[in-house]
RNA sequence: GGUUCCGUAGCUCAGCUGGAUAGAGCAACGCCCUUCUAAGGCGUGGGUCAAGCGUUCGAAUCGCUUCGGAAUCACCA
């Protein structure tokens, strides 16, 4: 049933018979005639001049020829050049059609038992600050690449790795003893992440104050830093907490355990979830241990100051630090601990890690780190690396106060919606408050999610927050609303009991040919965006299919269609465009309205 | 300096396994709501695809060089 790999064999044939050659089916160019030709498909003749030793518009009326004489399906071809233009006929678009609304979940391939395990990290926060712009594309890349792994046929489980240790959070930690008063999430009624968050910054305030102070006695600023009773303090707490203090220990605990109700909230409302959390207060031991039997096998060695290093200079690359001469974990100790975890706990076939590009050259080594310790998916380990989110004056900056945060962005996100429709007027008064509510929710985090992800997610973005978010044009609520629009028609079908079966209608516009074969597509893009590991691609595609359906809507009456098996048609069209529009929406996170 | 990534319309971005005259949205201007949802549709203007060289029937796409921007090269995470 697929309509370009029975092309390509049938060209195939033509050449053989025609010329005597054998030609890759692989090899063939087939692509969607361009708009302002007549045709559905395009077959590229130059690579075949070499065989028929004759001019290209020969060449492409001789296999024209033979495709019309021995291809049912082929209706007419015309010859532009090099190129051989070639139209399908309308029943066989109607067969496929019917074929698409037949299958059930068209496009995706379910996960079976012998299916490869794939495990996907992503998010993987800090606890001394709440998430912010940047977490917001971790996370909709994290989860949208999720959804698109499993939807080609693996098993996925998501995890997330906290970063819930280290000076970070003691610096949190020890302002709020400083300043806080007790306050809590309960006495202030704000949110635990943001509670923490201001305590780290006002650590910051405050050791920053101390610094000018000491700089005006005439230290230098080094001399300053080393001085900072603040700092110390600060380590002499870390120290503590790694040697069990309880105090400092339970101190932590009510912290964090802050910090994770406000985490959970935020992934909530995010639409984000984790099959499996992990601590970096339960790895960063285990990768000492592991790294110390890479040292007994000799894969590491030890320098005299005790400090233990990987030599990866045959890898072409440099001798990386694993740990500290005081026998204390670095960053790459604690991967390679987490990575020892997981493997235990699950059979990994394949890990996937979701995390900025600025660490490109950490997942180089980690990757070289694992293979060489005999994890069998440290070799094809996928660094899913995606680019900074710019703002229009530069990096993000939380000391700048230049952070765009997630939770009022998801805000101002759905206020603009309520503020939009109610522009709009009307349309939903019949709904309860609740019911408009929910949908202001979908399309305001539609338009925030499309945004992020119909990037290619390598590239730096730029967000301008003075613009803000667009809810017209190319954007996550125009395909909701070409949802909504297939649904409404829908309904009003059923309610006036329109006929749903037909044979064929008596002809099919070139607009409903290029529909159907954009839904024919939608399997091929599906798995392209799981080998390219590209949530782009889906959103991308998803508007040119919303964009396609909606200048269809706009040409013809479908309701209105006197012609019964031509309206049946048009409506069984309408449903599967809706279909495809939710399956490819849904892959990338985002919901979709049966109304707005 | 080494390595990696990026450079397409005024702005934000598609297109990149080489194919026909380079595609959207935003912004500007002009049309279209008594007709199934106007968060929509149609039209006009807007380009040296950073520059150069090469590969070939053909290059935004592949290779090399140059220019511009970003990331990284810590006993930070």
């Amino acid at each position: 049933m697929n309509l370009e790999i029975t092309l390509a064999q049938s060209v195939a044939e033509a050449i053989k018979k025609l010329y005597g050659a054998e030609f890759g089916t692989e090899k063939i160019q087939l692509q969607k005639t361009r708009k302002e030709f007549e045709g559905d498909f395009t077959l590229v003749v130059f690579p075949f001049l070499a065989l028929s030793k004759k001019r290209p518009e020969e060449t492409a009326q001789e296999i024209g020829e033979y495709l019309k004489a021995n291809l049912p399906i082929i209706n007419s071809f015309n010859v532009v050049k090099g190129f051989l233009n070639l139209a399908i006929s309308p029943s066989y678009w109607v067969e496929l059609l019917k074929h698409i609304d037949a299958t059930d979940k068209w496009g995706t391939t379910p996960a079976t038992e012998e299916s490869p395990l794939v495990m996907v990290e992503y998010s993987s926060p800090n606890t001394n600050k709440p998430l912010h712009l940047g977490h917001i594309r971790n996370n909709l890349l994290g989860y949208a690449l999720s959804n698109i792994i499993a939807a080609n046929g693996n098993k996925v489980v998501k995890t997330n790795i906290v970063n819930d240790r280290g000076i970070h959070i003691c610096k949190s930690m020890l302002a709020w003893q400083k300043w806080g008063n007790g306050e809590t999430p309960a006495s202030s009624g704000k949110k635990g992440d943001h509670l923490i968050g201001d305590y780290y910054v006002a650590f910051d305030k405050h050791y920053k104050a101390e610094l000018s102070e000491l700089m005006e006695k005439g230290m230098s600023k080094e001399e300053a830093e080393a001085a900072s009773p603040l700092m110390a303090e600060a380590r002499e707490m870390l120290v503590k907490w790694e040697a069990g203090d309880k105090e400092v220990r339970a101190l932590w605990e009510q912290m964090n355990g802050w910090v994770y109700e406000g985490f959970d909230e935020t992934y909530k409302r995010l639409g984000v979830d984790f099959d499996k959390i992990y601590y970096e207060s339960d790895t960063y031991l285990v990768g000492k241990e592991t790294v110390l039997e890479g040292l007994e096998k000799g894969i590491f060695y030890r320098r005299e100051d005790e400090s233990v290093w990987a030599d990866l200079t045959g890898d072409g690359l440099d001798e990386k630090l694993l740990l500290r001469s005081d026998g204390t974990s670095v960053y790459m100790t604690q991967d390679i601990g987490t990575a020892q975890l997981r493997f235990r706990d699950y059979p990994i076939d394949k890990m996937v890690y979701v995390v900025g590009n600025e660490q490109n050259y950490h997942f180089q080594v980690l990757s070289l780190l694992l293979d060489k310790l005999g994890f069998s998916w440290g070799k094809g380990l996928v660094h899913f690396s995606y680019g900074m989110v710019e703002l229009p004056e530069g990096k993000m900056k939380s000391r700048e106060g230049t952070v765009v945060d997630a939770d009022d962005l998801m805000d101002e996100m759905i206020n603009t919606a309520r503020e939009t429709s109610e522009e709009l007027g009307g349309k939903l008064n019949d709904l309860t408050a609740e019911e408009k509510a929910e949908i202001n929710r979908i399309i305001g985090l539609g338009a925030l999610k499309y945004f992020m992800l119909k990037v290619d997610a390598r590239r730096n973005m730029l967000f301008n927050p003075k613009e803000s978010i667009d809810f017209n044009g190319n954007t996550g609520p125009f395909i909701q609303y070409t949802y909504a629009r297939t649904r409404s028609i829908g309904r009003k079908a059923a309610e006036a009991g329109a006929k749903t079966t037909f044979t064929a209608p008596e002809s099919i516009s070139e607009k409903e040919c290029n529909i159907i074969r954009m839904l024919n597509e939608f399997p091929a893009v599906v798995r392209q965006a799981g080998t390219d590991y590209s949530p782009s691609g889906i959103a991308n595609y998803a508007y040119e299919l919303a964009r396609e359906y909606n200048q269809f809507y706009h040409d013809y009456s479908i309701l209105r269609e006197e012609n019964e098996e031509t309206k049946a048609f048009r409506l069984l069209l309408t449903d599967n465009v809706g279909k495809v529009i939710k399956t490819a929406m849904n892959l990338l996170g985002i919901e979709v309205p049966e109304r707005m």
